[in-house]
DNA sequence: ATGAAAGCGCTAACAG
DNA sequence: CTGTTAGCGCTTTCAT
């Protein structure tokens, strides 16, 4: 900045103000600046400005998987909406650890930035201590809670879990079995979904449970373990994705057990190829783009510093139900 | 950091050197600081320690789009590696926008990352010039070219193409349809498959492209076109991506179409469901995490200053062959 | 092994 | 509208 201040005749504090707010400098003066900018290739030093600034207008966000759709789709809404507004994302993966998670945070932290987007609402007593100390706008997504570190913006897994039970019971269905990948907040929507559907009269729900990250191929594996080992023949699979569930369709094919007739499949997520596989999957829908922009827009109010406004927004869900149950 | 050595009896340059370098201090003078540290919660600023030593710990990265697995697996084990050697990763999506890539360059630049990682190998003049004079490694993925900016690790999307021309006329097919999202690598690959596919005997294939994201909807579309508009009866569908394969498969199996019977399909990436679904997809196969991890090492060698070694680096593809042609 | 001091490249008063 | 000045919180010599 002082270099092409030096060339365009100015103070360096000069070119600050040119490049910062271009309405506080004469045009003339901003006409030298900018040939000045355009001769040396200035980039500005952002790390600078934030230490100066104290603001980073960086966001950082953390996420369980960014191969999974379900928060890349969530991340990729809220980022787009922050980028237009001037932010930048930085992100990682916790892997669903909540020690990594911990860790990670002390580093996000470190970084200053202006914001913090994290999935989920459960956090180490570490993280949260962090976290409130570092004074920033926190947004928890993908869940919510009555006692959100700042806010949150998501829906009540359990409210989903015991929806689908429901739902299935009215279907006629008095055997279940649930298929659940290694996720907490999965494991919330079985029990939810296990308990309701015993309370509406059926019977307790065979639990498979696959370890590592949902897949068509963990699916598959899952019916066979629950035809196989639970000797489950006819009812309902709840599934804790639609990945998932299109392995048990797939594997049920091949075997040649009838989709809906034999067995009935609800997966969860209502990812594209939902409903386009065959048969169609019936399937809990959570509109992850609007979940990013609400945490975005909400964000922003925390931002400007402006009212706060509900601090628990709970987005819902809704079954769709399709070919599959 | 001030605060901490005060409470701990030391400067706040022995606190600096406890924490880059707990060695240069004695052990004594280093527990008393780590319990100042508790004390106080202490998160140190990597905004100014970048400032001052102009290190920032930061690899920025451009992709086109995030909840694209081909991508997004890519960053992942890119930056698992990355994150393990101390780094943080900056993620953003150029949405295979050109201009939009040349602006997040400009931007990404401003944080001073210590490297920059980038998506393919074409960019606009402006931009290899604002990468250049960073002085910074850059590393392109997902693609190779004589002439990049640092260097590459990817593949040749040309010969890719070729090589699924030779492979389908070897089966027999002389007819084909090729699907192509809105992607120039895919449409590369397109082209020289339609050459070689020529080339070898073969009638020109009928040219299905895709608007926007890649999608099982589109890929049912495209089978829908090339039945309906193009007339095309027999023979064999090279898609750009597994995604789409997936969904030309799902129309023909809705229509009564025999695949590979009537339909031979030729999908792009190995995507895990493309061995799962029925029937399993014949498909290229490029190792993504294995593309990640070398984009990771040679980038590590670059920053340490140690010998570039080679700056093309080709990883190749395979041509899984299953039950789909 | 530790302290003192000089920046890193900006922003933000404060003057004029 | 523009210049001057004092930091922001660290790292990095240079001494001791």
């Amino acid at each position: 900045m002082t270099t092409v201040g030096r060339i365009a005749g100015v103070s360096q504090a000069t070119v600050s103000r040119a490049l910062s707010d271009p309405s506080r400098v004469s045009p003339e003066t901003l006409e030298k600046i900018r040939q000045a900018i355009r001769a040396t290739g200035f980039v500005p030093n952002a790390v600078a400005g934030a230490l100066a600034s104290s603001r980073s207008n960086l966001i950082t966000a953390l996420v369980p998987s960014i191969t999974n759709i379900v928060y890349s789709s969530l991340i990729q809404s809220f980022s787009r909406v922050m980028r237009e507004w001037g932010y930048q994302i930085l992100l990682s993966e916790t892997g669903f650890d909540a020690e990594e998670e911990e860790a990670l945070i002390a580093a996000h932290l470190s970084r200053r930035p202006d914001a913090m987007l994290l999935t989920g609402t459960r956090h180490s007593p570490q993280a949260r201590k962090m976290l409130i100390g570092s004074g920033i706008p926190v947004v928890e997504v993908w869940d919510i809670t009555d006692t959100p570190i700042d806010f949150c913006v998501g829906f009540s897994h359990v409210e989903a879990g015991r929806a689908v039970a429901r739902f299935v019971r009215e279907l006629g269905h008095d055997r279940a079995v649930t298929v659940t990948a290694n996720d907490e907040r999965a494991r919330r929507r079985r029990d939810a979904f296990a308990e309701s559907f015993v309370q509406a009269g059926g019977t307790t729900p065979v639990a498979v449970d696959c370890p590592g990250a949902a897949s068509l191929a963990a699916g598959r594996a899952a019916l066979v373990e629950a035809l196989e080992v639970h000797g489950f023949g006819r009812g309902v699979v709840f599934c804790s994705s639609d990945l998932l569930a299109h392995g048990v369709v797939s594997e049920a094919q091949v075997r040649g057990i009838a989709v809906p007739g034999d067995l009935a499949v609800v997966g969860f997520g209502d990812q594209d190829f939902a409903a386009m596989v065959e048969p169609p999957l019936t399937t809990v829908r959570v509109d992850r783009a609007e979940l990013g922009r609400r945490a975005a827009t909400a964000l922003r109010a925390r931002l400007e510093g402006n009212d706060p406004g509900e601090t628990v927004i709970d987005l819902g869900y809704r079954i769709i139900r399709r070919g599959s149950a």
